[in-house]
DNA sequence: CCGGTGATGCCCT
DNA sequence: GGGCATCACCGGT
């Protein structure tokens, strides 16, 4: 196990447990020989029997990953432009995983806004930088070539043990845009930080889309 | 502050 | 072809 890192048995356990621990975690991701960092602020669990989770109506060639031991990444594209980071949890065969909502920037902060300014979208505000699982894919470079990455072990993409934070700063509400019969409280974030994502909890049984234009 | 909406492409049925 | 674990922008309050 590498310095500081959580080990491997921290994530093969039941996501609703990990998505509430990795708060105040710290993601690293190396790109360029740069190193970008970020505290943990936001997460969401998904798992089995859950039919908000991908793997609901079991493996496919996109969520693969979610069926082997925890610890790895699982990077989706979604919307037609953005990329979402999970982390896998459990063991063989039980696919479960927790999206990584937000995090707080620490370390590669200007590397961050370069990111995200090169997408056509005017120069974010610090508090846009990082404040949601599409932008923050986008500050710290993770696509597609970032699934299937095993974080205990990688140099490149990883997560170390930072200050949990204490019981009573911890809220917890429901997912975020999850449209299914049953709703679960399994999204976990630090109350008051900046960077919490500020989008709504859905509310089951109402779309929040729209229809496509023809 | 808040709600509404267009952008855009891939996955899976 | 329906639906999407999103974001940025716009206008009304």
């Amino acid at each position: 196990m590498r310095k500081g890192r959580f080990p491997r048995s921290f994530y093969l356990r039941h996501s609703p447990i990990v998505a509430k621990e990795l708060l105040g975690g710290h993601l690293h991701r190396v790109v360029n020989g740069v190193e970008l960092i970020g505290t943990i602020v936001e997460t969401e669990a998904y798992a089995t029997g859950d039919e908000a989770c991908h793997a609901y109506r079991g493996k496919t060639k996109r969520n693969e990953i979610m069926f082997e031991e925890g610890g790895f990444s699982y990077v989706y594209f979604t919307y037609g432009m953005y990329y979402c980071f999970n982390v896998t949890t459990n063991q063989v065969g039980v696919a479960e995983a927790v999206l990584i909502r937000a995090v707080e920037p620490i370390a590669g902060i200007e590397a961050m806004r370069a990111a995200r300014s090169g997408t056509g979208a005017k120069v974010p505000g610090d508090r846009d930088l990082t404040s949601g699982p599409g932008k923050l894919c986008l500050a710290f470079s993770i696509t597609r070539e970032q699934n299937a990455t095993d974080l205990v072990e990688s140099d490149e993409l990883f997560i170390t043990q930072g200050a949990p934070p204490a019981a009573n700063h911890i809220g917890i509400s429901t997912r975020i845009g999850i449209n299914v019969a049953q709703e679960y409280p399994w999204r976990f974030f630090i109350k008051g930080n900046e960077y919490v994502s500020r989008a709504k909890p859905s509310i089951a049984g109402k779309s929040t889309l729209r229809r496509r234009r023809s």
